[in-house]
RNA sequence: GGAGGGGUUCCAGAGCGGUCAAAUGGGGCGGGCUGUAAACCCGUUGACUUCGGUCUUCGAAAGUUCGAAUCUUUCCCCCUCCA
């Protein structure tokens, strides 16, 4: 059985595991269906590492299908152990909340809201998880569980052949999660969900109680854990996440993550996170320099995030800053005042203070290695102090290594 | 509850009275090479410094000592075995 749906998140590598994959397709040829997939929500914004399943729910409106998106007020009250060695902190309700509206920006920004058939709906599902009455929800939904059959999950096998403390409350996760699913299906007529390779029994024990409770057919299936070529997780470097909200990372940085892939991943990302046709993909790869590839890569994913001008902007940016090694007008730009400069401003503490480097040691060490120029030109001197004679059109270029640049603007 | 083993810098892991801001490896950062890639090579990796040093750090606290990551006591946490 075809459908150009499924096709599709196949051929693009989006697709692991799915609990019917013919009838679904079935399903999804005769007609429109909603498919939810839910976030974590203890950070502020997601990042890349949650880029795949968005791409999903983008590609299931394109297809004509309505994505549900459930931020899970609700569910992070408690903590996912998926994938997890301990259990992580909790967090307070209103956090919680405050994540939730920021989060949401980033689906609005990359979701289609305005075509009315396929428009996300938004699910909170503290709504009706923190109302849930416990005899009640253990007579209902409880005694549909087996603990021989939790035990089996991954999520807890691993905990417990670690000997890691799985908690009660962590262990109900799955529970709650598979009462969504059930929720979703009664009330918004949600008949599949998708997650990461590791929600695959979350989902599963969604189906199986949705079968048990109301004898109906659900579908699940799951999008791949991404492994880079470097075999670092994607979504998280040294220097932390590379965050979806622009408050946390500008498009800039964002485009510039996509612009230093690794060579090898290069290809897979052109699948995952940009909409170019696979056969073009293929076509270009073959004969395209890797490095006008991996722009490429930058400018689309950019502009699925952050819209055409900032890609274009982004591109801009590199642009000058690298290859012509100028300014580039995208550069982080720090601002000092007229006054000030004319005083002249230790060096030192300039880096510090504007969080360019974190202490004064690092700044020496740096100055050391080589690692710090002004406009291009290396410093050697820890006693530098920078003075306003050093600015060309009350402007001034900061670098710190090859690809951190920073604009020092006088105002 | 009983008997042992252990908690060291980002991680793993050595040190077991002074020469310890703490070996080694990994990771990170910077430099070189290159292509804003990978691999490789070099440097660096607690803070402050007038570059002489100074200060804070080895689970927590108290103590012994001229001197403690190293010894003692108490406490907290983790692991193994027995019940």
């Amino acid at each position: 059985m075809k459908n150009r749906f499924l096709d599709e998140m196949q051929e693009r590598g989006y697709l692991n595991q799915c609990t019917d994959y013919d009838k679904l397709s079935e399903i999804c040829n005769k007609k429109s269906i909603s498919g939810y997939i839910g976030f974590d929500c203890t950070a502020s914004s997601l990042h890349v590492g949650s880029l795949l399943q968005i791409m999903i729910l983008r590609l299931m409106q394109k297809h004509g299908h309505r994505p549900i998106v459930l931020l899970g007020g609700g569910t992070t009250l408690i903590g996912d152990p998926s994938g997890k060695d301990t259990t992580r902190k909790i967090l307070k309700e209103k956090e919680i909340n405050n994540n939730i509206k920021s989060i949401k920006k980033v689906f609005n920004k990359i979701l289609d809201t305005s075509n009315k058939k396929t428009a996300p709906i938004f699910v909170n599902n503290a709504k009706w998880l923190t109302k849930l009455n416990y005899i009640q929800f253990l007579r209902d939904i409880g005694s549909h569980f087996t603990i021989n059959k939790m035990l089996t999950f991954d999520s807890v096998k691993l905990r417990l052949e670690r000997e890691q403390s799985l908690s009660y409350m962590e262990f109900n996760y799955m529970i709650l999660q598979a009462y969504d699913f059930f929720k979703l299906f009664k009330n918004n007529n949600c008949i599949l969900q998708i997650g990461g390779s590791d929600q695959w029994g979350n989902i599963v024990s969604g189906v199986d109680l949705i079968r048990r409770i109301i004898q109906k057919e659900a579908y699940g299936l799951t999008s791949p854990l991404i492994t880079l070529a470097s075999g670092a997780k994607m979504g998280k470097t040294e220097k932390g996440a590379i965050w979806l909200n622009d408050d946390e990372m500008p498009p800039y940085e964002y485009w510039q993550f996509w612009r230093n892939t690794d060579d090898r991943d290069v290809k897979k990302f052109l699948n995952f996170f940009t909409e170019l046709d696979q056969k073009e993909i293929e076509n270009i790869y073959e004969k395209e320099n890797i490095n006008n590839l991996k722009i490429l890569l930058a400018n689309e994913a950019t502009k699925i995030l952050h819209g055409k001008m900032a890609s274009k902007n982004a591109e801009k940016t590199a642009k000058d800053t690298f290859e012509l090694g100028g300014i580039g007008s995208d550069l982080p730009e720090i601002k000092i005042n007229l006054n000030e400069i004319k005083k002249g401003i230790n060096f030192l503490d300039f880096i510090v203070n504007n969080n360019i480097l974190s202490s004064k040691s690092e700044v020496r060490r740096a100055i050391l290695n080589k690692g710090l120029k002004i406009d291009g030109v290396i410093i050697d001197n820890e006693k530098k102090i920078l003075q306003y004679g050093d600015f060309k059109n009350n402007l001034l270029k900061i670098s710190y290594g090859k690809k951190k640049h920073y604009l020092i603007k006088i105002i």
